[in-house]
RNA sequence: GCCGAAAUAGCUCAAUUGGUAGAGCAACUGACUUGUAAUCAGUAGGUUCCGGGUUCAAGUCCUGGUUUCGGCACCA
């Protein structure tokens, strides 16, 4: 899809339409106020103040066309400049464009305003000079959005649209939004049975059926091996833990409300944990380190439990309930570097093996200003900001840096990445903590026999199995990688009176040796079976007939191709193992 | 949590102003015995998300809740 914001042209197409859909708003709701209208990477939208009105379905297609009728009408747009006391004379009635105005900086003389026809807005521009060149737009959807985006102040209503130079684009790209829908995670995992949801669960509880749980399983399986190869060592640790092991850790003061209410038993008080750091600080201070030991690298495939807002919550990708792929590694001050270089470098090898190519490194960092959020410690800051931009910078990673976007005990880098449909999430994560480790008032032992304070590094490189797992079924649409497929080989008689005993040995076969192997050998056409086993999404089908039984072969298709290669079953799974073994994406 | 919308058979969806809840697919039964993307016929399947209300009558209107969807806010 088209980046409409880092297109020169079509951003400005994109603004000025934003403009004409206000001035077709003002025109409908005389009484309408506005805020701002920016360009997004799909398009344009615009926050209006309609007072007491929300709007329809209807109200959206009635504004559409009242755009299209101001665009036919093709008055020029004229820029003009106002002193400040001009603009908020001109908009003294309305509090949004006097916030605007007064925002302006100490050495602007003045401010820069657009006109068409009877509507005019304040806009540093650039814009089109006419409205007729407004013609290939969408209104696409509209929704509540906060004023300035705090959730303390009114809620106003926001309109998206996208604009494009002929129609031709905009079709392409109201396409490429439902071939998005199609592709889902939460569409396929209806689909194909990955997982279910139930009220009486309860929202963000997914239920992985076996399907999904199959895939699950197989991550879990593949991380593991690879975790274990770079020295992790795995543990369990319990799904509840005291309230005092989140006071302790710092949790509680910052996170209570956001985790599930705490439950009292006896005299105790336990919470469901949102996060698995305090037990693996735990197990670390369980026994006396010497620097040698170190880095000590503690994995877990974690439940946890978090109390994610209502509105939230969003098929596997955003849940109450999920399981991280999660480590604590403890290494010493001069370690950070080469550990976190080592845990950069396994999420590239992963995201390579997955073929997961568009993500962006992100490197999240404290708001210096917002002493509320963060942990009060400049120097810890400071240091631990630059080691991690001196790595990335060493490693020659492409990242951008996001202020205000760091945990409360220390910088990270994120991976951000994009699902078919929502804004984008993190998948990987990396953190550097000098915090959690003072807190627990863990050591080791150095050189010369002092007692040390380690750093820590939190990381997830799934992020979460739930998450991970959503995001592999939009990448592959659906149609998973063999060594992940739930079904690997769906074997299909021509006929299953004649040939049905073959086909039952050949899927013995099979499954004797790991292959997911599937055997339909209903009262059907072969036209319907294979149908379906092509709709399934199956990698391979194998067509035994009597051809195939007489001359001891088997006839395999690939899915989604139409040619049949024969050969024998040795062969066939020689090739088959060969595939799974490379973990090869399809 | 906030602003909207929605919830009908296992799935995808119908049902005019409030007036007998239907279809396709799937399932089951039978016939057909099949060589590369849907054989035919029949059967069964519903407290219309859950409470409460209005009405002679509610899938439809009102009301409280749950879940889902689109955004916003949040995301250790």
């Amino acid at each position: 899809m088209i980046n409409i914001k880092e297109n020169e042209q079509l951003n400005i197409l994109n603004h000025s339409c934003a403009h004409l859909l206000a001035q077709a708003v003002k025109h409908l709701y005389p009484n309408a106020m506005f805020w701002v209208g920016p360009v997004i990477e799909e398009g344009f939208y615009y926050d209006i103040d309609l007072g007491e009105k929300t709007l329809t379905e209807e109200d959206l297609a009635k504004i559409e066309k009242e755009m299209k009728k101001i665009s036919k009408d093709g008055k020029k747009i004229v820029r003009h400049e106002l002193t400040k006391e001009e603009a908020l004379e001109k908009f003294k009635d309305d509090p949004y464009k006097i916030d605007l105005i007064s925002r302006m900086n100490e050495d602007e003389t003045t401010i820069s305003c657009y006109s068409q026809g009877d509507f005019t807005d304040l806009c540093r521009g650039p814009h089109v000079d006419n409205v007729k060149l407004l013609k290939h737009f969408k209104l696409i959807k509209f929704s509540g959005a906060y004023w300035k985006g705090d959730a303390k102040n009114k809620m106003l209503q926001r309109i998206y649209g996208v604009c494009y130079e002929n129609e031709e684009d905009l079709l392409n790209h109201l396409q490429e939004l439902e071939e998005a829908k199609e592709r889902d995670h939460r569409k396929i995992g209806k689909e194909q049975e990955l997982y279910m949801n139930h009220e009486l669960v309860g929202a963000g509880m997914p239920l992985w059926l076996p399907n999904g749980a199959l895939i699950r399983k197989q991550l879990e399986n593949y991380i593991y091996e690879k975790e274990q190869k770079l020295g992790y060592e795995h543990v369990y640790t319990p799904c509840v833990g005291t309230v005092n092991l989140y006071k302790t850790s710092g949790h509680w003061d910052h996170y209570k409300e956001n985790m599930f209410p705490m439950m009292k038993v006896d005299e105790e008080e336990f919470v469901l944990r949102p996060m698995n750091c305090p037990h693996h600080m735990l197990i670390f201070k369980n026994k006396m380190h010497s620097y040698r030991d170190l880095p000590v690298r503690i994995g877990e495939f974690a439940t946890d439990f978090r109390y994610e807002a209502s509105g939230a919550v969003k098929g596997l990708e955003r849940v109450r309930c999920m399981c991280q792929n999660d480590a604590h590694l403890f290494v010493t001050p001069e370690q950070i570097g080469e550990e976190f270089k080592k845990v950069v470098s396994l999420i590239l090898d992963v995201y390579h093996d997955f073929g997961i190519k568009n993500y962006k490194f992100r490197l999240s960092l404290r708001d210096p200003e917002d002493k509320e959020k963060y942990f009060d410690d400049d120097k810890m800051w400071n240091e631990a900001e630059t080691k991690l931009r001196e790595v990335l910078n060493d490693l020659g990673v492409e990242y951008f840096e996001a202020i205000g976007e760091a945990a409360f005990y220390g910088p990270k880098l994120d991976v951000e990445v994009k699902p078919a449909v929502g804004p984008e999430v993190t998948l990987s994560t990396c953190q550097l903590d000098f915090l959690l480790p003072r807190r627990f008032d863990l050591s080791y032992i150095n050189k010369n026999g002092e007692k040390e304070t380690p750093v820590v590094l939190h990381r997830a490189i799934f992020g979460t199995f739930d998450r991970f797992t959503a995001f592999i079924i939009e990448e592959t649409k659906g149609r998973f990688p063999t060594w992940l497929s739930p079904v690997q080989v769906k074997v299909i008689p021509v006929n299953s009176t004649f040939q049905g005993d073959y086909a039952k040995q050949i899927k013995e076969y099979l499954t004797e040796n790991n292959i997911r192997a599937d055997l339909d050998d209903r009262d059907e056409k072969l036209g319907y079976r294979l149908r379906e086993a092509q709709t399934s999404k199956v990698p391979y089908t194998l067509i035994l007939g009597d051809s195939e039984k007489e001359n001891q072969t088997i006839s395999y298709r690939l899915h989604g191709q139409k040619e049949t290669t024969t050969t024998t079953k040795e062969d066939f799974l020689k090739m088959l193992k060969e595939e799974i073994d490379k973990k090869t994406i399809r």
